[in-house]
DNA sequence: GTCTATATTACGATAGAC
DNA sequence: GTCTATCGTAATATAGAC
């Protein structure tokens, strides 16, 4: 919060220790890696963090906190349901295309079978984004299972980017497909009326 | 292939680790953890592979390889391409249930940043099972950008297993929504006719 | 083919000087 | 607050007996 240089030494951390565990995960990085990106000893890490799996927690936490929490513009009640969740669908494609490291910080927490760090994380930062979600969901599809529909939807948004790794020796593969402008018109389109798109739909 | 003792130490090695790269990835689990759960000591282990990634990378291959393939049945040109991906979705989503190592590995293999096994794994597994769902897609979308309509359809049949140790503390969670049954009729649904389901759709 | 024994390196974590 | 130095443990991997 302050700006005195114990905390900027911290954030620091955070920030290589981000770097890290995207790429390769809590198992997959060691503290002397760390340290060496920072540009500290081991034993400096110990002095801001008891142990490697708060450096780890913390650094989650951190980057979901900047990332996670969606626009209050999206949410307006005057503004069509379509029109709002074609903005927050932009928008959060958007971050996941701007930080590769937040999107897979998502997909390594996803495998965590830890309950007390799924539950702490889940409480903290993934239920105040999957109410807003379900929020949005509910205003176009009032008597569907919000909660099903929602995980579809964050399905779509996420799947993308958690499998391009694999994808892009697969035939087809584009990477314009995956700017937030053409991304986020396939998932509307998939949305508003199927595979088929709108064509489909009857005129609302 | 044989059934000779070496085969089938081979083969049990194999399940175990299995087991055990599902539940914590490859930097997760050492090779005495493996040996322990096969029963045999770590030199037996090296005996068989030459090092861990070799055990690795057989493990994950033997149980994509047992699992991945669709049913020819799905395929078939004189069924209904809504029933033939009816058909092909519930027959996945019912290996998803059935096998959570398998669907956990999956979810591990996507996180995996190495090109080399990636593109091996890719053409060896995935590309035969993409062209398939590829296949199937086309037959009923056929102006629509098959590779992306593909990654969206696999994400809406994965991404609720991969999220679920997360969802399971959010609101609305139950545990009937990923019978293969319910699941595949609302992935179905979406896929007909978008989040407000059929009834927007013009009868075909 | 599996064992015991061990080489070698890396790990998480801490004590104590400055 | 960061360092050097180090402890104890666990990691991957191999040599050689049986």
């Amino acid at each position: 919060m302050s700006d005195n240089p114990t905390d900027i030494t911290h954030e620091r951390i955070l920030n290589c220790s981000i770097v890290l565990f995207a790429r390769s995960g809590f198992h997959g990085v060691s503290m002397r890696q760390v340290a060496e990106a920072v540009g500290v000893t081991v034993a400096a890490l110990y002095y801001h963090f008891k142990d490697k799996e708060e450096l780890y927690l913390t650094a989650v936490k951190h980057i979901f906190n900047n990332r996670l929490p969606i626009s209050a513009a999206d949410l307006r009640e005057d503004i069509d349901p379509w029109q709002s969740l074609d903005q927050f669908i932009h928008h959060f494609i958007q971050t996941l295309v701007a930080d590769a490291d937040f999107q897979r910080l998502l997909q390594w927490v996803l495998l965590d079978t830890d309950t007390a760090r799924s539950q702490t994380l889940t409480d903290k930062v993934f239920a105040p984004f999957f109410a807003e979600v379900t929020w949005m969901i509910n205003r176009i599809a009032p008597v569907q299972d919000a909660h099903l529909q929602a995980v579809s939807m964050i399905g779509l948004m996420v799947f993308p980017f958690e499998s391009s790794h694999v994808r892009r020796f697969l035939p087809g593969y584009q990477l314009p497909q995956q700017t937030p402008d053409v991304l986020t018109q396939h998932i509307i389109n998939l949305l508003r009326g199927g595979l088929l798109g709108v064509a489909n739909e009857s005129k609302s």
